[in-house]
DNA sequence: CTTGCTTTTGACACCGGTGTCTTTTAGACG
DNA sequence: CGTCTAAAAGACACCGGTGTCAAAAGCAAG
């Protein structure tokens, strides 16, 4: 009447409990769940049947101390933008679910002059194997070479090429940002006006020489006053609206670095009581949840970061990962992003 | 001219080494880390000494094989809402940021006929001392005995008690529903509207019960066709707004059992030119994003999810985490949301 | 039936810590 | 100064796996 399956008082069986029920030894039992060729499908069988038998799931722990390895990797972020976080995670647990691995995650405090420390203290404690960096903080090197002096692999997330491929997933924000801005030339915009991420960002540098070379190709400039800086935030969105629809000549569509400060011209728009998108066509940047929640719903870039949490755990583990997890030599690291064109664009009213 | 700080041939220093340069044994080393008792002031000096020197930092994997028992806690949820999950996330970690866990995040699958088998799967293989169960998954009984069985602790997260105060952590919800609908009423508000969340959902149920509670109390009742079904999505909302604001005499203000529906119905008001807050005031629930980033601003429920993370991972593990973190005996496992009034509720137009 | 080779399997040490029990040391006391 | 006791430190097995290398088994050829 044991009240569990195998073991003996409640204790989780272990690998000389199935040793001595199939009668070999434990390294043959370490064999076949490693799946070694030297095995003969006769002995392979009968362990496998006394693993079922008893339920036997392998100690992690004591396969990371005896492979002098773990099977941990870690994700590091400090990712103002939730949904990202989740998404990415997603697409790299979709990416380990079927292998040994299981996933750390760590925000880390990109304000505080401790976070190297920090980082280093986690690292060293938890030793994964691998560390993804998300944007913003994948593009601060010191971390990169932090990893490096530490012997984890790690790999970099952002919208351009930060490293070499080994260490770099991207997509291609810059390419797409350019042609959101060439839909709305096509639609008629002349007067296109632009608020920008936060300084320091390369995110924020790629949308602006996308929506800049966009611009030059079509023989237009971006005014002086048709730019505002901003930081990725709402309040940012809010003050660049405030500065840009107050012009005697505001522009007929602003492109924003991202859906926050979207939503934020937008508000700023209905408050002055400007019609969206008749008198003004907007577009963002992540096709974040408010994008879609806001009204009229936004325009906006999508950038595969699901898919991206696939490639980056890849590019990371592949080899821990099964045959199918390869990937091809010389394959870029970039994905695809996507425009998204949803209410807020349309062609300028009055004169076209 | 080794490169590393201590150890030999870029290894990390073990507490082999500790004990080699410390001149002691290991198993002195052993209790200095664990800060036992029985150890002279001066030899914990010389370990501590030794251990900086090195920068010994000590093997998890190894600590756990030799505990039997791994510092491990895990959070599992399914939660649509990826900025909940985060803050709570960012709440535990705050929690055991001192000691010597780590957290292992674990969405499931709701959906999958397989989630319980996944989850078993995960808590056999990883084994950690606890789990974290955020809503909705939080509200399956079944997952909780699962736990039970594993002997994995666990705490229920959710909206009203599910549980024992041992294993369960919550916010008074229906309350602040109460409080929140009390406004409108203070305001002049008689026909209000409500859009419920997800049949099945706990959280729902307590929204829905705060709600006609505070109706009841002030002599009011909700007119059937006042009441819109829901399931916390964006488009849930769209369809109830096109309901509610449809109606000969359609309600002045509308409470949403969550920001999103709220966003929803906000869109179908702007589109039929329905002024909010003058025509129509609206109240969401969760202060998400989302509830700054629409216009005009959402006035909502804020419920304390990081604090709830703290308490929670408090709840699990207090004889982990140093003596800050014990929880007075009897102390309510209730922590307190709050009303969060912003642009979007004011008194009703015309008659008041 | 040996021999010689390859394929399978096992014995044993080891990964880096902790538990248990024993031995050593230090201090109190007669 | 010897004795007794408590505190401190150490020896050694052990946690549950894997690596190494030697031994056993299988098989073809002599």
């Amino acid at each position: 009447m044991a009240a569990r399956t195998g073991g003996q008082g409640g204790k989780q069986p272990t690998i000389n409990d199935v040793a001595a029920l199939a009668g070999v030894s434990k390294k043959t039992v370490s064999r076949v769940i490693n799946r070694s060729e030297f095995i003969s499908e006769k002995t392979r069988l009968a362990v496998q049947k006394a693993i079922e038998t008893l339920g036997f799931v392998p100690n992690p722990q004591a396969r990371a101390l005896a492979f002098r390895r773990n099977f941990l990797i870690a994700l590091l972020h400090d990712n103002p933008n939730a949904q990202t976080v989740l998404n990415f995670q997603q697409g790299v647990l979709d990416a380990i679910k079927d292998s040994d691995l299981a996933l750390l995650v760590r925000p880390v405090d990109r304000g505080s002059d401790k976070m190297l420390e920090d980082v280093r203290t986690f690292l060293e404690k938890q030793r994964p194997i691998g560390a993804m960096l998300l944007p913003p903080i994948s593009e601060n090197d010191e971390l990169a070479r932090l990893c490096e002096d530490l012997g984890v692999r790690y790999v970099r997330v952002g919208s351009a090429l930060l490293d070499d491929a080994k260490h770099c997933v991207s997509s291609n924000d810059r390419e797409v940002v350019g042609e959101a801005v060439r839909r709305l030339i096509a639609l008629g915009h002349r007067r296109i006006g632009f608020v920008r991420g936060p300084v320091g960002f390369r995110s924020a540098a790629e949308r602006e020489k996308g929506f800049r070379e966009a611009l030059a190709e079509a023989g237009l400039t971006l005014a002086d006053d048709h730019y505002a800086p901003g930081n990725y935030r709402y309040t940012a969105g809010i003050e660049a609206g405030e500065k840009l629809l107050s012009l005697a000549e505001p522009p007929t569509a602003i492109f924003c670095s991202n859906d926050e400060m979207a939503a934020g011209v937008m508000s700023v728009a209905h408050g002055k009581g400007i019609a969206v998108p008749g008198e003004l066509s907007l577009i963002g940047f992540d096709d974040s949840p408010t994008a879609t929640h806001i009204w009229p719903t936004l325009s906006t870039v999508r950038w595969p970061i699901r898919e991206m949490g696939v490639r980056a755990a890849r590019t990371l583990v592949a080899d821990f990962l099964g045959s199918g997890a390869r990937i091809p030599e010389g394959e870029s690291p970039v994905l695809a992003s996507t425009f998204v064109e949803r209410q807020s664009v349309a062609a300028p009213d009055g004169k076209g």
